[in-house]
RNA sequence: GGCGCUAUCGUCUAACGGUUAGGACGGAGCCCUCUCAAGGCUCAAAUAGGGGUUCGAUUCCCCUUAGCGCUACCA
């Protein structure tokens, strides 16, 4: 039974890079039959939130992808200092006394890299004792072998195999002296007792591997497979953060832009893995079934934004693939919420909205068109683009709208097909061009000089309103 | 600095030694057409550089370069 764990830290709002982390987690679980485990890492005290938690929530309830199991590391500290003690014991651990030092930042990176302090990896049990029972603070580090030449290594699913010389690990915390654990003890320590299986996670953890397989080996078997993914980028290779690019990496962006969870689950997705055919655009159901470790790149994938545009192109192209490809009745309702959110409502029965949303989706590619380039099929008020009033200013077009209503008013029916009867009709009788009849139509009827096909538009609007919109001009 | 990872069109990617290096987004053009999309067709656009191995390298190995990650109680 494969268990696979999405683990984010509440330290600020849902990245997209770890919006794509959970997505393949869920995916590789959900396509094996396994458990979605969710544990929220917050064991750093200073620098998690309750609003930034309530933001993860809010990212990862709009990709409305679920999970089975809900763990937050702050209620299992003991489990995490049960096995540093336990470490500790066994002498694969040790207490360090030396006073955290924030200020030698820039020395090691001169210099060779620091690995360990002697004095206190040399320190005898009963001096360790002793100092720690007077109360001097310390911090528990992992006793990294050293002596020979000994190698840590594993076969990652993504990356294949991979080895380092335990000489070349540092001794690495695992127990802060305020007594809380660090990641990497948290980390181990849970997957353990959770029993993980498979560990997914960003590339950004490929070198703390190494560390995490030594507290993993000191537990005992067994061992999770490890998996890591390409991170992604700014367009000039840097990573992705708050502070030099703003909201561009929250994914909570992409909603506000009217995006559907789905096409942009389907777009991070096509971030550093490829289903090696040519598809695209694919269900949740296609995602799931065609993933697969062997899929995945090993280099960094960019996001494609810009100053003036934070949304990739291509990720909104594949949004408009899937609002055009959905089936209408899945989309209606979030049509609705996007409406609603600007007090614009249907103006019939479902039967009828579902059409007209049918209809003109197929010109849209956000959810935000709905009520901004669509506003007049569910308003009667509503701005007249410049070049929509150029085609009603066509000689003779307003006489002739006019006279339109007339005859849309005389008919019994009121449908595409009898609507462009009367109108060909009208515009040969008059010795004019259909097209300039269409386009002023439809510029009266929606404001706009692009839309779908005019007849289509009149049905849209309903016969009524038709009459008024025409006659207003 | 040390260690690790990576390198195909502007971007996302395919090609697991032999292809005119394929597809998609974006760009340009044509067709279709009541407008605009969609759709169809066409064009421009890539194997970082240098050595090997091989009859033959995008593909395997080495070096260089570049980028990314980790690097003393962030995750």
């Amino acid at each position: 039974m494969i268990r696979a764990r999405f683990a984010p830290s509440p330290t600020g709002y849902l990245h997209i890079g770890s919006a794509r982390t959970f997505i393949l987690n869920w995916l590789y679980v959900r396509k094996h039959h396994g458990t979605m485990v969710l544990r929220i890492d917050d064991t750093d005290v200073d620098r998690n939130t309750e609003a930034s938690l309530f933001s993860i929530y809010e990212g990862l309830n709009w990709l409305a992808l679920n999970w089975d199991e809900l763990y937050r590391q702050s209620e299992r500290l003991d489990l995490h200092r049960k096995l540093a003690y336990e470490l500790l014991a066994r002498g694969l651990a040790y207490r360090d006394f030396t006073p955290a030092a924030p200020d030698l930042e820039d020395k090691p990176h001169s210099e060779g890299p620091w690995l360990f302090n002697p004095d206190m990896r040399a320190l005898s049990k009963e001096g360790s004792d002793a100092r720690a029972a007077a109360g001097e603070p310390f911090v528990i580090r992992f006793r990294v072998p050293r002596e020979n030449s000994t190698e840590v290594s594993f076969k990652d699913e993504v990356y294949g195999h991979q080895s380092k010389l335990t000489a070349d690990i540092e001794d690495f915390a695992l127990l802060r002296s305020n007594g809380m654990p660090t990641y990497h003890l948290a980390s181990c320590a849970d997957d353990i007792d959770l029993r993980i299986t498979h560990i997914i996670r960003g590339q950004d953890h490929l070198s703390n591997t190494f560390k995490h397989l030594l507290i993993l080996q000191a537990a005992g078997p067994p061992l999770p497979r490890f998996a890591h993914l390409p991170l992604l980028t700014a367009p000039d290779g840097s990573k992705l953060s708050k502070r030099r690019h703003g909201p561009v990496v929250s994914v909570t962006t992409y909603r506000d832009h009217g995006f559907l969870a789905l096409a942009y689950i389907n777009f991070l997705c096509l971030l550093g893995w490829s289903p090696k055919d040519d598809r695209e655009q694919m269900t949740l159901y296609e995602l799931t079934n065609a993933f697969s470790f062997e899929g995945v790149h090993r280099s960094n994938a960019v996001v494609n934004f810009s100053d003036a545009d934070p949304i990739d192109p291509k990720a909104l192209w594949l949004n408009a693939q899937h609002l055009r490809h959905i089936p209408v009745e899945q989309l209606a309702p979030l049509v609705r919420n996007s409406l609603e959110a600007q007090n614009l409502a249907p103006y019939a029965d479902d039967a009828f909205f579902l059409h007209v949303v049918d209809t003109i989706r197929t010109r849209f590619s956000t959810l935000l068109d709905f009520p901004t380039k669509g506003r007049a099929y569910f308003a009667d008020e509503f701005p007249m683009d410049p070049a929509a009033l150029e085609k009603l200013n066509a000689p003779g077009a307003r006489e002739l709208l006019h006279e339109l209503a007339d005859r849309i008013e005389a008919s019994h029916e009121f449908t595409e097909a009898t609507v462009e009867a009367d109108l060909r009709k009208l515009a040969e009788e008059r010795g004019v061009k259909a097209g300039v009849l269409i386009n002023a139509s439809r510029a009266s009827l929606t404001g706009q000089p692009v839309g779908p096909s005019a007849f289509a538009v009149f049905v849209c609007i309903g016969r009524e309103r038709v009459l008024r919109r025409l006659r207003r001009v």
